[in-house]
DNA sequence: GTCATTGCAAAGGATTTGCAGTTCC
DNA sequence: GGAACTGCAAATCCTTTGCAATGAC
């Protein structure tokens, strides 16, 4: 998904998220992807044209923006984070293999639910599901 | 769950892994709680019957318990590993306050499916839910 | 007896922290 | 103008690795 300036900006400014360059190519180099990169990925990214940024600003800035919610931190097992753009609800296919992470949209995985006897007195909030398998490249 | 000496030595000889002090006691540790232990929590348990037992015992025998089939690692975001000992089909419930974790037994989920259309190629193997809210203590 | 396991110490890698200088609002 | 952000370096924390000694089968 391509972002112009002026829709950056917008979705900043309604998260109360302070709009820097780097900032900026942080984000955009996020949103245009679907391959879920690691910090470090980002980092080397957005190098190119920012050959000044360091690591600690990819990863302060990718905090501040979990914390406004345009970006969601994915975890395969114990392994690097991986950062998601895509905020709406959704979960994830993981490749045993390659470590891919792929999204699926699904009403039916969105809308699951504890039965009350399960609960134990937890109020819910959400939930995550990830399938795991190999994919085609990989079986 | 309390366990004697045979049983653990049935189980870890159908899994072909050799039975040590050490580890009968990491293992024991681990099967007669619910908690999902920190490795290092782990560490300080035993620690108590066997002083001398390092942390890399601790790291190496969960390594190999896991691959056995014998333990299961189970993870809240990022933060550090957690051990499970309950290695029957299930999900958990995790408090965004106090960081417990509580094992779901639910045939509904254990049976969860991506539809053909969304998976995308992969051969699934399997699967995990987490519901993530406030236990009855944080709300 | 042999090979896996153990303990110790040191390395490794991802992420965080402290701090001075800079930038956005 | 002032608080928030950036870059640099160093620190931290969990986990892994190398290696010689030990112990299980």
């Amino acid at each position: 998904m391509r972002l112009n300036l002026e829709e950056l900006y917008t979705r900043f400014r309604r998260h109360a998220v302070r709009l820097t360059r780097q900032r900026a190519a942080i984000y955009t180099a996020l949103a245009e992807t679907t391959s879920h990169p690691t910090a470090d990925d980002l980092y080397q990214a957005v190098k190119r044209q920012h050959p000044m940024i360091s690591r600690n600003t990819v990863y302060y800035t990718l905090g501040v923006l979990r914390h406004a919610g345009l970006v969601q931190e994915v975890n395969v097992g114990h392994e690097v984070a991986r950062y998601d753009g895509n905020v709406m609800e959704h979960h994830h296919l993981i490749c045993l293999g390659c470590r891919q992470i792929v999204d699926i949209m699904d009403e039916a995985l969105n809308e699951l639910a504890v039965s009350d006897r399960q609960t134990k007195g937890f109020h819910i909030l959400g939930h995550r599901v990830e399938f795991h398998g190999y994919c085609a490249g990989c079986q």
